[in-house]
DNA sequence: GACAAGAGATACGTC
DNA sequence: GACGTATCTCTTGTCA
């Protein structure tokens, strides 16, 4: 015995799109797409399956008990085509002309139907194939009960038996096919899922913890984003479940004597194709040899979606109003306004300058100050400017700045564009040697870029054995720190950091620099972001300038590359030590004051003040712990980070922050004093005034609070450093302008500024930059800026 | 089911 | 600690 269901929509369904791009019309112009394909599929499963019984389910009119328990269940699905409409009776009366049962419990979907069938014919060890498209169906699979997926398109018709299901999902039953719907969801059928979770992770869940309950049950021993996603979505994960499980005990009994397989009737079935006019398929039943058909052609009518609908006022980006212009990102504008320069108000940077940590875009700012226009808005922005005290910094710091940047922008800066090619053509080869060797060290071709795969070779493959497997999205880590270890243990360890340490540089800088040269300008221009980080320094974008490489010989290759205008000299200055000069002003620590008075290398001196030694008896060991330590306070890093950093054990680096402190009690009494400030207000400050928004400092959890307790020492050292280059900024422009100079400020790189200058103007360049950079600001330790000429940005660092 | 766009994660460049 | 970018992988929406 060998029983056949069908699933009659699931099948109707996909014959209907099948021909969606060309549908099959006849003379009547009715569609029968939809029949045409279901009667193929048919008599094609008949042809090659032989059942000696067979029934076709349909999903009855009217709602089910599932659409009772959740109204919304199915509730997206559009209207039925009217194509299926017009097809569904025909369909019934050729099963009918086939004397083929049709099978439709009230209440009930056609997958219960067949669910509760199936069932009951595995209880008596019958064959059963359930014929569906639909993956669902995956879940009522047995050793009697299998799945037949029709074929489509030259793709072979399949049958799924337990094991086929199982290698499908990657599970150990079919049941378990539910608890991967009820995370990954159904978009055809509405069935929620948990949000964010697809295929993948669903599959990675269920393996790992057996289904839904076991998920949930160990939902603390999730990780990151997963943990989260599952937590707040364990209801939907349920009802997702629920909906998901076809049903086995519906109302319905096998009744094997009437789904018995009979020959068609074949009068009737002749009357009904000659109605529809498939020609192709009369003469077959008429056992006549065929001959091609052709189909009507029609477009499917396109639907366009409607336009959304703003809900408020589209603003311009900026208005002049009088001698005023008032705007949003008016950098972006600025060839258009630039007569109007002195008299700008730009309400993004106003709204950067209240709150950093917000968005500024201009919808945003409307919504959140229900304002109607550019004026309406800054008139509230003024007063919450001088409310906040933070007028001046607005006013002297943050718009002044804007021009300059403006002009900096408009600059650019020119590329070796030759240098770079011959670069990216050595560096290429050695790049595709490297790939050949990483590939044969490990016996198999993969993709080196992918840290998933780099992980599985070392770790699964190589079995690599400082058995680094760290791991958070449950991949193995295969970052520098990793590699590094590994370096000493296998060769391949140490061509992967060469191969990344050359991907970088080409993919980032080397081949991607060329392709932003403006050709008009032959120069490259880069954003530089007034309104983006949190505690006042720019950012640059597209491309970055501000993380070009300096610090390894391939990269100074990239810095090469950066060269001044024809016939002009590239002139670099760069702040020494400003964050730690800051510090010891900021905390009036006498010791680190003193330091920088004696205008020792401040590393050593610290070593030296450290261990109790003279600077000339200072180790270069000493000298670099010392060098960290420094380095951890400007940063604001934890003893953990500095233990990474110094590759030391975490008492190490304990010992060491308390060396520091001894040595500079004022600055741990300046952290403490800052911490106390900031859980007061909620927020830092810098010398200028500039706010930091720390709203976690009181925070129960203690990761989170001592992350803004690190903020809340680092955003004032690193904001007034930041304060004091925009000063020095817009004081050197005005400086340029006022002198007519043609020499141009090009970079800002936070802490150093570079300029391509003519050669008539070295002098008086040097002369302004150094001076205007060193008196920006007035310290109890002087600010002191170095200075260098050359062919290009390499040479002038 | 195929494809594209978007989101996250990872890695790495700078200060 | 702060950034921005490239790449891979996965999810989601769209068009069938």
């Amino acid at each position: 015995m060998k029983l056949l269901l069908l699933d009659a929509y699931a099948l109707i369904y996909r014959a209907f799109y099948a021909f969606i791009k060309n549908p099959r019309i006849n003379s009547k112009g009715e569609n029968t797409s939809a029949i045409l394909g279901f009667v193929n599929t048919l008599e094609d499963v008949l042809r090659n399956m032989q059942p000696t019984h067979i029934g076709v389910a349909f999903d009855p009119s009217g709602g089910t008990f599932r659409h009772e328990a959740f109204p919304e269940y199915k509730a997206q699905r559009e209207e039925t085509p009217e194509a299926i409409r017009f097809a569904v009776p025909i369909i019934k009366d050729i099963l009918n002309a086939y004397r083929i049962p049709v099978l439709e419990v009230k209440g009930y979907e056609a997958d219960d139907v067949i669910g509760t069938l199936a069932h009951q014919a595995d209880i008596q060890g019958i064959e059963t194939y359930m014929m569906t498209p639909d993956k669902d169906y995956g879940q009522l699979v047995t050793d009697n009960v299998k799945m037949y997926r029709p074929g489509i398109g030259t793709n072979p018709a399949q049958i799924l038996t337990p094991r086929e299901v199982c290698n499908k999902w990657g599970i150990e039953s079919p049941r378990q096919v539910i608890d991967i719907l009820a995370l990954m969801g159904d978009a055809s059928d509405n069935i929620p899922g948990c949000p964010g979770i697809g295929e993948k992770t669903a599959g990675t869940l269920v393996r790992t913890w057996g289904g839904v309950e076991g998920l949930i049950a160990n939902i603390d021993n999730l990780k990151g984003a997963t943990q989260r996603k599952v937590s707040e979505n364990i209801d939907k994960i349920r009802q997702s479940y629920w909906l998901a499980t076809i049903v086995t005990d519906a109302p319905i009994t096998l009744d094997m004597k009437n789904l018995e397989y009979q020959e068609p009737d074949t009068r009737k079935l002749e009357d009904i194709y000659k109605r529809l006019e498939f020609n192709q398929l009369l003469r077959k039943t008429k056992a006549e040899p065929i001959q091609g058909d052709l189909f009507a052609m029609l477009d499917a009518a396109q639907n366009t979606p409607p336009e959304p609908v703003s809900l408020h006022t589209v603003l311009p980006p900026y208005v002049i109003d009088g001698n005023m212009v008032i705007g949003h990102n008016l950098k972006a504008h600025w060839n258009d306004i630039k007569e109007y320069e002195g008299s700008m108000f730009d309400v993004e940077i106003a709204h950067y300058v209240l709150h950093p940590e917000m968005r500024h875009s201009l919808e945003y700012l409307q919504q959140i100050y229900h304002s109607d226009s550019l004026q309406e808005l800054k008139t509230k922005l003024e007063k919450e400017l001088d409310d906040e005290g933070l007028m001046k910094l607005f006013r002297e710091i943050e718009m002044p700045l804007m021009p300059v940047l403006a002009r900096m922008e408009e600059a650019g800066v020119s590329i070796d564009l030759q240098g770079l090619a011959d670069t990216s053509r050595t560096f290429t080869i050695q790049l595709n040697q490297l790939e050949q060797e990483i590939i044969r060290l490990a016996g198999q071709p993969f993709n080196i870029s992918s840290p998933r795969q780099v992980g599985e070779i070392l770790f699964d493959v190589l079995k690599l054995d400082p058995k680094a497997k760290k791991t958070k999205t449950g991949q193995y880590t295969t970052n520098e720190e990793i590699l590094e270890a590994l370096r000493s243990k296998h060769p391949i360890a140490g061509k992967i950091l060469e191969f990344r340490s050359l991907k970088k540089l080409l993919g980032t800088y080397i081949d991607a620099f060329p392709k932003l040269v403006n050709p008009k300008t032959g120069h490259i221009h880069t954003s530089f972001n007034q309104t983006v980080t949190a505690t006042g320094r720019l950012s640059s974008s597209n491309p970055n300038l501000q993380n070009i490489p300096v610090r390894d010989a391939l990269g100074k290759e990239v810095r090469k590359a950066f060269i001044p205008d024809a016939g002009e000299m590239f002139f670099s200055a760069d702040y020494s030590q400003i964050e730690l000069r800051i510090m010891a002003h900021l905390s009036g620590d006498e010791n680190l004051i003193e330091a920088f008075l004696e205008g020792h290398d401040i590393h050593a001196a610290t070593a030296a003040k450290i261990y109790h030694k003279s600077i000339q008896d200072v180790t270069a060991d000493e000298r670099r712990s010392a060098k960290t330590a420094n380095f951890g306070i400007i940063y604001g890093i934890s003893a953990f980070g500095l233990a990474e950093r110094l590759g030391c054990s975490r008492s190490e680096a304990k010992d060491l922050i308390e060396g520091y402190f001894h040595t500079y009690p004022g600055v741990k009494a300046y952290m403490e004093k800052s911490i106390s400030m900031a859980r007061e207000k909620g927020y830092t400050q810098t010398l200028f005034g500039r706010r930091c928004q720390l709203p976690d400092i009181n925070s129960h959890n203690a990761v989170v609070r001592g992350y803004a307790e690190r903020n809340a020492i680092n955003a004032p050292i690193q904001g007034s450093a930041a304060d004091i280059m925009k000063i020095a900024m817009i004081r050197i422009d005005r400086r340029m302008q006022e002198q007519k100079l043609r020499s141009r400020m090009i970079l800002q790189v936070h802490d150093e500024l570079n300029f391509t200058v003519i050669p008539d103007e070295k002098a008086i360049i040097e002369q302004i930059v150094i001076e205007e950079m060193q008196n920006a600001a007035t310290l109890r330790v002087p600010l002191i800026a170095d200075a260098g000429w050359g062919r290009n940005w390499l040479e002038a660092h």
